[in-house]
DNA sequence: TAGATTGTTAATCGATTAACAATC
DNA sequence: TAGATTGTTAATCGATTAACAATC
């Protein structure tokens, strides 16, 4: 488990699919896989798995194959680190804010919701996914005091371009955006994830209706 | 607008994004935009803006740049062809299902919700959406009458894995797959978008935790 | 015409795949 | 030992970027 240059793009994405496959292979009680069964189930080449592990350093034993349970552990390990959770606070408590707060509540992918935020007088005060929602006015006050390290957005674009520089300000390290704006063009110095449902929709009807 | 020998996955993912912009800058009342303003605002370079568009044909005036209404007629008409609605279904009513349900009513992203259903008695008959949710029995029969192109599958890993099949045999084009199953792998005749937001999570802790 | 900006070809860069030596 | 499979280097492939001629 050496050394990691400077593991690309691509690799780190694909670490929570094999991830999923691992835990399942655990779950049917394997003790062994193959880069090339590992490949098959992934939908890539034995060449590629092997690559992506070897980012990391050797997980695997020549001649044999990579034992499930070590895999599991150390790409769990890349993902989840020591297994502290990161605290992470909601931008907007809306609908969409609801769903996804009781996703990052309810699955253990290795954050801890410790804030919902939202202007609508109507919200705050409410309980949602464990917390108590606040009114915008207290970001400043309790990220200073709490110093969370994550932001998900759930807000209109227009809310998105104002609210992500003062999150920036306050200490944010990384990004959870469901807003329709891309930040890490104006604060390329933080870690971003985009997720545009609308975007995945948009590019799955180009595909059927061309190519 | 000529031809579009084959193009590649990366283009067609970012004709959302183009398209975003460009109902925003619509929006504002601009009329041109040249590549390299549409470069900074998506993040890249004035070089793939312009090999991007001209996958598709020349949209842009050499020496003036791009027509905003032009563009984005034509990135529409890509992505929504006519207009004409693709009918789809929801597989799994639940919380996910839930909320994804009223994104694809709600947004207009060229889909028409036709139908849902669910394994569960206590949510057959409800309504979700606009739409009643039926039991699973019923799949079959409705696909027969009413032809969906479209499958949004937000059930768990092992019943997309048994539903998936019976989907592609009903005709199903197209899958926006919320499961954790990659169902492309086994058909691969299909077209899959996968929205794996587990894995967003988990990829964005491995970049905040290391490099 | 001069300046600007596209369309398109060529060069670069990076990711994927193939090949094979190492070794269990 | 022979067979299997990894680790790692080399070859290929494809996407991005740069360059520049075309042209508005």
């Amino acid at each position: 488990m050496p050394a990691q240059n400077k593991v690309s793009l691509p690799v780190i994405k694909r670490l929570p699919k094999y991830y999923r496959y691992l835990v399942n292979l655990s779950a049917e009680g394997r003790e062994k896989v193959s880069s090339s069964e590992l490949a098959h189930m992934m939908g890539t080449t034995a060449s590629q798995v092997r690559q992506d592990f070897n980012c990391f350093g050797g997980f695997g034993q020549q001649g044999i194959g990579y034992k499930v349970n070590v895999l599991l552990d150390e790409i769990g390990r890349l993902l989840f680190g020591d297994g502290e959770l990161l605290p992470t606070i909601l931008i907007g408590a809306g609908r969409l804010g609801n769903a996804v707060s009781s996703f990052i509540s309810r699955d253990t992918n290795g954050y801890r919701l410790i804030a919902a935020f939202d202007i609508n007088p109507d919200l705050v005060g409410r309980e949602m996914s464990g917390v108590t929602i606040r009114p915008l006015e207290e970001l400043e006050s309790f990220c200073r005091e709490h110093k969370p390290v994550v932001a998900v957005l759930c807000v209109p674009r227009q809310s998105a371009v104002e609210v992500s520089g003062e999150l920036v300000r306050l200490g944010i390290k990384g990004f959870w955006n469901f807003s329709h704006y891309d930040l890490s063009v104006e604060h390329p110095e933080v870690t971003v994830e985009n997720v545009h449902l609308g975007d995945s929709l948009m590019s799955l009807g180009y595909r059927l209706r061309n190519g």
